[in-house]
DNA sequence: GCGCCGAATGGCACTCAGTGCTGCCGAATG
DNA sequence: CATTCGGCAGCACTGAGTGCCATTCGGCGC
């Protein structure tokens, strides 16, 4: 792209630097970000359907042809990073140990993931915008959840098997998990990134852990009840009053809220 | 495009005919079957990507234009019906009474979704086994699952509005279920719509309404409580104890299992 | 019977996503 | 220096989806 073959000395530099720069970095295509950056930019300036892939080609200044060697579709370029987040994933969870609860090292799981989205909350947070926006976006992003889905689920499986409706139990578990999980993310992309997202997220899947009473809810050791309080309850209720409506009633006794 | 102009008396008696067939079948237009069962048998015998819309009209012996007049897109043409299924759903819920347990009411619309497929069993395992293979239709069936749980999960912060993490409540439960129904559904199809898919839903929609204690285990409104009893109940629990054991004390307190 | 109107349809042309192929260039080999 | 190999640009092609317009058909008023 720069004026080349003018000094073979200072071309012969230019490599050192760049072979440099590629040690540093080590394996980190610039062509790729480049395509991110640009398609982000068009993406929020003239929106997603009126940006065409040779608008980002061209800004990004690369062949077209490039674009799918690094992106299996236009869609894909919104969420570079899921692909090796899910690998991260499933590794973590075919590295769990068998004594552990399993919805407990699901519910870690769910937890990695979060961590890529707070690691750059601002490109986070403009994701989030793009996908609200777009049709074609949140189908993709339903394709990429959906995957971590069948990743906490087939875990949970294998942990449950041999269990009376063990594959039900897994998908719903599963299912609860990610919902949770997209809970607090959600409400913590709409505030733009401000909050604890991590204490957010613990919080929901706490709840998804009392549900399914598969665990000693993580957080009730840490943050606990600091008064040292484990005292008892009393509730009193009409016997004729609907059962939801009661536990409502329960779950506000117990200061679960 | 067949031979006209031929015989004006014959014609008039085939107009008779053909209004005849419309009044009869009642607002369902030939076109939108003769392309769902062109569509099906192309996707069948040569699969999904090797059909192209044009293959598909032809068959059909229409325009390619009336394609997309009745469908979205390709994909779509394997739902027909989610569109007026979703809607049935949708009014389902709205109709629902103010005092009725929200989980119970939710699983019953669950349950309106799964006669759909069990109204036509061959259909269902033949769209089945498609979606299993293609992406593209497994990535279009998420789209049309996920209107489902959002149609669930609004229903159910509606009712849960006010009450303290009622829109992760909402989420989840409505997550839960609609991976239960899919548990249960999916068993059913894969055994070739043989069995009772009814009883399946059922028992994996019971497990749900467990996990999250909202019901009165369906047959208790019924059942009743003959002996008058409209009394009260005391209940002690530990306040550091999992929720759902709560509830199980609280249910079997209550007299309800 | 006649003409008009609106809805449904068919046909055409166009944009654009995605893919296969070819040639090119630079870098690592001998 | 010659060769090979991997990444990239450019080109051409298929096919989905859309906008536009002409046509047709059933219905309706005159």
């Amino acid at each position: 792209m720069s004026s080349s073959s003018a000094a073979p000395r200072r071309n012969d530099k230019a490599e050192k630097v760049e072979k440099a720069e590629k040690v540093e970095k080590a394996e980190k295509p610039p062509i790729r970000d480049a395509l991110i950056a640009a398609a982000f930019q068009l993406f929020l300036e003239r929106g997603f359907e009126q940006t065409t892939v040779d608008d980002i080609v061209a800004l990004a200044g690369v062949g077209r042809r490039s674009f799918f060697r690094y992106f299996p579709s236009k869609e894909g370029v919104v969420f570079p990073d899921h692909e090796r987040c899910l690998a991260d994933t499933t590794a973590f969870l075919a590295a769990g140990e068998e004594d552990e609860d399993p919805v407990r090292r699901v519910c870690d799981a769910a937890r990695l993931v979060l961590r890529m989205y707070t690691e750059n909350p601002a490109f986070s947070v403009q994701r989030y915008r793009l996908t609200k926006k777009v049709p074609g976006l949140r189908a993709y992003e339903l394709s990429v959840v959906w995957r971590y889905e069948r990743a906490f689920a087939g875990y949970l499986r294998g942990r449950f098997a041999g269990l009376p409706d063990g594959t039900l139990r897994a998908d719903v578990i599963a299912a609860a998990v990610v919902a949770a999980h997209n809970n607090a993310l959600r409400s913590w992309l709409r505030a733009d990134g401000e909050g604890d997202a991590e204490a957010a997220v613990d919080r929901a899947l706490r709840y998804v852990q009392e549900a399914f009473g598969g665990t000693d809810a993580s957080g009730a050791a840490e943050g606990g009840r600091p008064d040292g309080r484990d005292d008892v309850v009393v509730v009193v209720s009409r016997r004729a009053a609907p059962l939801w409506r009661v536990v409502q009633e329960i779950e506000s006794a117990l200061g679960r809220d």
